[in-house]
DNA sequence: GATAGTCTGTTGGATTTCCAACAAAGGAGA
DNA sequence: TCTCCTTTGTTGGAAATCCAACAGACTATC
């Protein structure tokens, strides 16, 4: 049965093939197009899941439940992004979340073993897809990491010093904005909003930084 | 110039391969073995590190360096262990961290195109490679979101559930080990020792769960 | 079983965060 | 400009955490 992926919206997974070759690489991964009704299970908690998902539209929730039976959404999944990736990599044989979608989804279902059995030469892009499957997992690990060094933070302030800091030096420069909105970002640091407003106001008159908005200065010891 | 990696310790980079091939896949990755003295830097932040490390003998300490020059040692790779792989994996410009031999070390830097690059048939073990490469991320990916979760949590009541509830879920009953001792559960889940501690007894007072020393015991609600 | 050293639990006061409610500032549309 | 709505900042009391100091439990060694 052939499919047309032309509609495959934009994906870290494809990045770097061109649309042309899709088709036969698709193919060559056995790669399944699935469509679910909102609230369907695309993979089960306890169960396996040797493929790699991406979606190609609707959104879908990772959600994992606890000891007791509480429900938590993870992460949502929406179009053009990979799921499932770190259990199959991670050879995982009892899934500890489940994804259920949250709207009418499509889906493509990937076949993780083809993904990295390089197959002879009719399939040269394989090193690519490979290549671009290490890309995300490191980038997802490095963002990971690196949110990890804030929430370790034991005080709001300083917190808010690791954030800034990081993103200064991601900037280059002393000045620089946040793509956060305060709300987001107290989300983002696991504090309180209102709380960590105050301690910005505190940190602004203790000639920490400046600030307005999205828009954060950071002063040096002697400015 | 042969070397003799027949000391290599056990490494998951290499899991699944047998040592008789090692020597020729070495070979194939241009594999170079360094040794450092205490204190001397393997890689630099603001540099490029286009290759992938394994301690052989002795530590070191990834180190970042904040926006007014503090530092922090964010891990310890000892014997055996990869590093480096996330920023040489996302094709970072620019490494945001340092690495600084702890004490004499011996190091192997791989040259990480090699490492995705498939040859001819000569090297057929890079498949494998590829995968442990893949399962090293994707390990340290689940590892990284569940610590996530837990840091999240805005108690320490809530982060000392979500840790045992994850870690009973793993073991797939009521009753299970932790594998850190006081201090170091309070350092993961970045709290203060004896309030943990304290909080702990709480929570037995509250019927929620039984525990002596490294052993736990989840309670239901209505036992 | 005596001893030393480490790990765990307890306590109270200082500090910090949370929470709710409200005030002020900014933005979009009429 | 005026109005409505969203975002951000401020405040004070309640709750939780941190911190330091100490007590009790456990372990290894002699």
């Amino acid at each position: 049965m052939k499919n047309n992926y032309s509609s495959l919206p934009d994906c870290q997974l494809f990045a770097g093939l061109e649309e042309t070759n899709l088709d036969s690489l698709l193919n060559c991964l056995e790669a399944v197009p699935r469509k679910f009704a909102k609230g369907e299970v695309v993979f089960t908690a306890g169960g396996r899941f040797d493929k790699v998902g991406v979606v190609i539209s609707g959104n879908l929730h990772i959600i994992r439940e606890d000891f007791w039976g509480n429900r938590t959404i993870l992460a949502r999944i929406g179009e053009g992004n990979v799921f499932g990736e770190s259990f199959s990599c991670a050879k995982i044989n009892r899934l500890p979340v489940s994804s259920i979608c949250a709207e009418a989804t499509e889906v493509l279902l990937i076949n993780y073993a083809r993904v990295i059995t390089t197959c002879s030469s009719a399939c040269a892009f394989h090193a690519q897809l490979i290549s671009n499957m290490l890309r995300i997992l490191a980038q997802k690990n490095i963002a990971l990491v690196q949110k990890i060094e804030h929430l370790t933070q034991r005080t709001t302030r300083e917190k808010l010093l690791s954030y800034l800091s990081a993103q200064a030096l991601e900037a280059g420069g002393d000045i620089f904005e946040i793509p956060f909105n305060r709300q987001e970002l107290a989300d983002y640091l696991a504090v309180e909003r209102s709380a960590m407003s105050a301690e910005l106001s505190k940190m602004r008159a203790d000639n920490i930084l400046l600030y307005h908005r999205g828009r954060f200065e950071l002063l040096r010891k002697d400015s």
